[in-house]
DNA sequence: AACAGTCGTAACACTAATGGTTACGACGGA
DNA sequence: TCCGTCGTAACCATTAGTGTTACGACTGTT
């Protein structure tokens, strides 16, 4: 399936966010960021460009500008973040439509939309489970 | 996320095979599932090479070749076609080892893989919970 | 023995998504 | 006015999925 680390990376810098505002500091940068997770400046500011609009983080401009929290971790979940980062459904139906005409072809796709409705759902309830909180006593509970 | 219709055709490739089966026929071409999926041919049959792979169905070779179930519909689940089909896991870590020497960057990677172990495992359960005899039902209560 | 139909699979092209990089304008505090 | 950082466009590389052509391998039929 796909390679896709954007849910990882953004629960990396919010994280990092957190504590790094936990010691004082009011905003933390995008390269600041960038170094801890090992990737570009340009792919934090993207990625928290979409949680800005999914209400989880404000950033400032001008000197002394850099992101912070919008709302408390612990009232951040996975699913918060998941739909902030993820447009699409998890399984996709056919490319072209099936054949009409025939039962199966006709009959598929509401079939297999059905399915996939709950267990996309049953996915959404288990990361809603997870705060960000949950996931940094994680990180800081690594043994050394 | 990845517009994967793998799930999608393989559950119509075991429906069209079963459905044609109980009409008396012994085996199915992938010339005929591929008409009714509207695809390829050669896609069907690199789709079904692998749920041989896994026991699901089976291949007969020469004049009157074709593809024919290795088991009962009712003993097989999605979670069995996804595991032949999906070989990577749902979510990625980063590309780039994150800095070892920030207390994020040291402990994000075994706290994520702890929390995504956990929503596998649950994706899996659900999909484990569905039998393609399932699917076939839902397929042929379609309404026209 | 030859034929014909179908699988098995390699090779290649196309598309889309993701991620990395450079560049540069916009913004706002000093 | 200056400087540091965001916001965002543009482009490239990589990867996965899908569609297509091609052709050898296999096997029942003639």
């Amino acid at each position: 399936m796909s390679a896709n680390s954007k849910l990882t990376i953004a629960a990396h810098a919010l994280a990092w966010i957190s504590l790094y505002q936990r010691q004082g500091h009011e905003v933390a940068t995008s390269e600041q960021i960038a170094g801890s997770a090992n990737t570009n400046p340009v792919v934090i500011r993207r990625l928290l460009g979409e949680l800005r609009r999914a209400g989880l983080v404000e950033s400032r401009r001008g000197v002394g500008a850099g992101w912070s929290l919008a709302r408390d971790l612990e009232s951040m979940t996975l699913l918060d973040v998941y739909e902030a980062v993820e447009p699409g459904p998890l399984f996709a139906m056919h490319r072209a439509t099936p054949d009409q005409g025939c039962v199966v072809g006709y009959g598929i796709q509401p079939a297999m939309q059905g399915i996939y409705e709950g267990i996309e759902e049953t996915l959404r309830r288990e990361l809603a489970r997870v705060t960000l909180e949950d996931v940094l006593r994680d990180v800081l509970a690594a043994p050394r």
